[in-house]
DNA sequence: ACCAGCTCCTGCTTGC
DNA sequence: TGCAAGCAGGAGCTGG
């Protein structure tokens, strides 16, 4: 499921169940996902009281009032789902333990909390948040393309130093946070971009296309709840719909939406990975 | 220091 | 219908 919009997608659907509110339970049903839990995770979490969570990239951090922060990744099939009690219980019919089930959290306000992830490239760790920084997972990590830092000169200096293919170095999470393979193929195509140009052949105007073009798919992603395809981003159920406004990612063979091109969407293999592009308009 | 390929895992879709 | 192959939104690790 994954990228920032999705994260972000499950971050706005878990702030309002979990943000001020102490765990009063906590389930971890294996010993791993794809990490081990860190020793005692079920019991170092009760009683901990949740005081923010926010977003890295596509890392969720719940910031604990014992001075660590939980970090949870979603890897490819990671969501979490939200469910209310009821007096007497939860309600019954999801209430029900699904395939897949690993962590399940409840709140002081009777408020259950399920991560499910059935291929478990996923994984939760335990950091003190003083050591957040110089964490080997986030000390890398690049630019949050939603915040000021993103610009055409940003990607400008970074991109030219690179020798591989544009497509493989806005994957890479060192240069731009939280992009993934939907969201790479559609911001390349507003921008006009070849996913196989080389990226140090990028020019200022490239750049700063590319700079607003991957802000822009971004923004309208999340306002969107994020795409949805083989499993939703929401963690109420409900799906996001973004995955409708796609002008070539899972479109091969479909025309080019772009206006006055006459193009057709086509897939290639980059770096084994799935590469949707118009050859027409994207250069 | 890059870079590309492999790998983890399950489940869905496709083609014979 | 069955079965195997291919594919999937990520990213750490390895060897070149």
């Amino acid at each position: 499921m994954p990228e920032l919009p999705e994260v972000e997608t499950v971050r706005r659907g878990l702030e309002p169940a979990l943000a001020g509110r102490t765990l009063v339970a906590v389930e971890a049903r294996r010993k791993d996902l794809r990490f081990p839990f860190p020793d005692k995770f079920a019991e170092r979490l009760t009683g901990r009281t949740i005081t923010a969570l926010t977003r890295r990239a596509k890392y969720l951090l719940a910031d604990l009032d014992d001075g660590n922060v939980l970090i949870a990744h979603l890897g490819m099939s990671g969501s979490f789902r939200v469910e209310d009690s009821v007096p007497g219980g939860f309600h019954h019919e999801r209430s029900k333990r699904a395939a897949h089930d690993h962590v399940v959290l409840t709140t002081d306000r009777g408020v259950r909390v399920t991560y499910n992830d059935p291929r478990r490239f996923g994984f939760m760790l335990l950091v003190p948040r003083t050591e957040l920084g110089d964490h080997p997972l986030l000390r890398t990590l690049g630019i949050e393309p939603l915040g000021n830092e993103l610009s055409g000169a940003y990607l400008l200096s970074v991109l030219t130093k690179r020798a591989t293919s544009l497509k493989a170095a806005l994957l890479d999470q060192k240069i731009v946070a939280g992009l993934g393979n939907i969201y790479v193929c559609e911001a390349l195509h507003r921008a006009g971009l070849s996913p196989k140009r080389a990226a140090k052949t990028l020019t200022p105007a490239r750049a700063k296309a590319l700079a607003a073009a991957i802000r822009a798919v971004l923004e309208e992603a999340v306002q969107a709840g994020g795409s949805s395809l083989r499993d939703h981003a929401r963690t109420d159920g409900e799906l996001g719909y973004f995955q409708h406004a796609f002008r070539v990612y899972d479109r091969t063979g479909q025309p080019c939406p772009k206006r006055g091109c006459k193009g057709m969407v086509r897939r290639v293999v980059q770096n084994g990975r799935s590469t949707f592009w118009c050859p027409a308009c994207q250069k």
